[in-house]
DNA sequence: TATGAATGAGCATTCATTCAT
DNA sequence: TATGAATGAATGCTCATTCAT
């Protein structure tokens, strides 16, 4: 009676939506299906038909999500290890982000958490490979330093700047020329230099 | 001495201390009341003899640990806004999480757990509160950046750099470093300058 | 033939095939109707189709493979209650039990579960009978003994006695020899007499 | 309101009394916390404070109710392989069952489920060392079969005997001398001798 | 002859918390 | 300064079963 819901073929998406909308909003822990499923108005068991387990959702929510930094990985894998590549890294990586917010959000706000779903080692590996491509081995300790820092910046950025008025479209650009200002420093060859005005678009 | 329970009288302390290990190792939601009282090889009930409740634990950590960094804006409120002053922030800063190591790491990993207790707020009114100290309204947006980047390269020194071979105390220093570089570059008048080799200690 | 599928149309057959196998290996209550369609890679629906529900298939199980058993009964009560019968009713029994060994085997290890299914009772029915045609009412109390104990050393034999080594078949037949003889020495005028060698072949 | 349930020291007993008895009346999978807390009119929480899990009640009773079987094993390990002893064994035997008649109901009619249960493998090693007493591993199969036959026979009288009519320490008795009998008969050297009316007290 | 999608009831287990002693 | 015994509420998960297609 009311609507008795069409099965409509769509909700594995719908389990999906909620789940990371509640994950980054409340945590992991604190999200129980009880609420996922009550909120899709379908039952817990339903949540089951669909996944495995609570883990599972997020395994799922990884694969659909965590693919552009994948993609960016590889791509950056075929690059010549020039300054041009590394920022064009970051300019992706930036652009990576912003498109899977709520996903990085949760991965940084529920590290603790995460670290034991199958998938924390997982993206921690892509973490490691992916400042392993901005930062030189043989640099120094400090160049070493701007490189990782350049890649958490923009991790700080989902929520640390959230104090700083202004569109996020252009405190995105702003972190972005930060970020690639640090890595341009960190270059073999580069100290001294003149602090580029930056070219981020 | 050398007892398995040294010094009666100290609970209270050893409660908060094993609390802190597990919280930081496994999450503050994945602790149970009863793991921290087998741990301690008293029961669950002692807990609440010393701590009204799960959360009172973290509060009574905070209030303990997190006074270094209370007294360091308190001092910096009296400072001039100087580029001095906001360097010697950092250095405090970067002591202050170096003392207090497992709480940062437990706060930064716990996000999300952290926010719906009462320090959550608190917590984030401090930084709010030190960024402010660090970075100047008027100016620019991406200098901003860079002061509130200062700030969280610092945090994410406590796992993010793991990856990173060399002495601990290096580390810190050299992310200090960067960090006070981020800063001065940011201070007006600045731009176009040599990055200078730092000062760090 | 050789196919993962072989021959379409066998599907009901195929579900008793597995399912009595599960149900002897983990038992009833362990057994889910997940599992048996799993293992034979088609839907739980499916399983519905063939069988109104899991006691069902116990229910189809036991009208193909106890069917011996029935007949056995019933062609005993034909005969005249003489030693021969009786003889020959075990030795029919033990080949019964041979050829729905898996059948037994569940029964015996799931008393429990299979009490309260339909069949239960009629199971239980069945063994009344059957030591019913063995026993004689009136003999001394041992004498009935050693018939009840005649047909369960045989449901014995479906598990109890995997710890002797030796040939099944030898074993099947060196428990119908036991059984045969506690049949015969309780046969009515026995008493004092000698331990036949035993005739079961 | 009503009785507020004092305290009782006693739950832990009270729980073992409840649990063995749904058990054995309606199967271990069958019965639930829920159900057996109900009984006892506490929660479900209740039960496990006082036993790790469901399993841990099953521990609890056999280590409780197991423990004259260990002593009899014992105690027949350190007697010489005599005829004698092997009777005494019986009758020893007989009673253990008697006084644990529910716990061994129990064990025989959920084999399935016990059998992965911890105490599984543990109830069986205790038969095969049982039977191992009585045996002569040298000895023809058939005698090998009335050994292990005359143990099981005893287990069969704890449900097959029930259509049979009689005062119950009767019918034990009577097992008891049937068992006695097959194991006389299985001793070296007692082969075409003549069954002795038995000695069962 | 099946499947995809879902349900309702239930289960074992865990947790933070309480309170009389 | 603790403990023993318990609770109420919740959690993740599984199961047999249903039904439209």
């Amino acid at each position: 009676m009311g609507t008795p819901h069409p099965r409509r073929g769509n909700t594995r998406q719908r389990i999906q939506d909620v789940a990371l909308e509640l994950f980054a909003e409340q945590g992991y822990e604190k999200t129980s299906l009880r609420e996922i499923a009550e909120r899709l108005d379908v039952t817990k068991a339903a949540l089951y038909y669909h996944f495995k387990t609570k883990e599972d959702i997020v395994i799922g929510l990884f694969q659909d999500l965590g693919r552009p930094i994948d993609d960016l990985i590889e791509w950056a894998g075929t690059q010549p290890r020039t300054l041009e590549t590394k920022q064009e890294i970051l300019r992706r990586y930036s652009e990576a982000l912003r498109s899977a917010e709520p996903l990085f959000r949760f991965m940084q706000e529920n590290q603790a958490a995460v670290r034991d779903l199958s998938i924390g080692e997982t993206f921690k590996q892509r973490m490691i490979r992916l400042t392993g491509l901005l930062r030189e081995p043989e640099a120094e300790l400090t160049d070493q330093v701007r490189c990782i820092t350049a890649i958490f910046s923009m991790h700080a950025g989902l929520f640390a700047m959230q104090t700083l008025e202004g569109d996020p479209e252009d405190k995105r650009k702003a972190i972005l020329e930060v970020a690639t200002e640090l890595v341009t420093a960190a270059q073999p060859g580069s100290h001294g230099q003149t602090l580029s005005p930056g070219t981020a678009r």
